[in-house]
DNA sequence: TATTTAATTTAGCATTGACTAAATCAGATA
DNA sequence: TATCTGATTTAGTCAATGCTAAATTAAATA
């Protein structure tokens, strides 16, 4: 799982942007007028998000169309599925420490346990 | 969409943290020690995934088990699929504007106009 | 009730990150 | 080729953020 592309997503203007590009393509002026940021921002955010691969840019005359490319939006929702789908293992033992407890590397006797589950 | 839950993911040691308690409750401890943090840092941490509704804690004894809330992870999924199956526009007009160029109100004839498409 | 202990909170510090203003770039138009 | 213009980059500023160390809290245990 990339993390970037979570940490473009996670920020409030940049979001805004990407529902914007959504349903059409935006040049950078139209997306800075209707997200009510300055065309630097705008373009420093279309960065991020462009890194993150989250988005496409074309050129057409003057404008660069940018839009959504919901083929890596739908390659996170996969990653974030097979998350949801992760097997819960059940840890039904004394407090310090379960089946699982080798994981963490701390025993029942020591001084200052460590729980695993 | 709540961007909390987003922001929440979009750092690295924070998402590690996520999938750790996707398959197995964790105590506050087991979670440093897996993840090479304070206990303090991961607190801190938790308490961001708490506020995002991402995690749950349930004491148990001395220890609180904290584990991934399947369900707010399954809402966030839901959204970004609706993201990812919004209609597109097709916009096949003139440079300055197409059927959609109302949206930013800037128009042909204007000195520099905003393109839409 | 007194003690123990996992967890949290606080203050402080260093880093990251978003924005502005100005300069620059790229490439389409004339 | 020269010009015009949408987009990007750069430098600088301020706020947000993640971490540490120390103090504190909360609640289970003895």
């Amino acid at each position: 799982m990339d993390v970037k592309v979570l940490k473009a997503l996670g920020e409030p203007k940049r979001f805004q942007l990407l529902k914007l590009m959504a349903s059409r393509g935006y040049c950078v002026r139209a997306l800075a007028i209707q997200s009510q940021l300055s065309e630097p921002a705008v373009s420093q955010h279309l960065k991020v998000l462009r890194e993150a691969g989250l988005v496409y840019g074309v050129k057409r005359g003057y404008y660069t169309h940018y839009g959504l490319d919901k083929e890596a939006l739908g390659k996170l929702i996969d990653e974030l599925e097979q998350l949801r789908n992760t097997e819960r293992t059940i840890c039904s033992g004394p407090y310090y420490g379960c089946e699982a407890a080798e994981i963490v590397k701390c025993k029942v006797t020591e001084k200052r346990g460590t729980e695993n589950a």
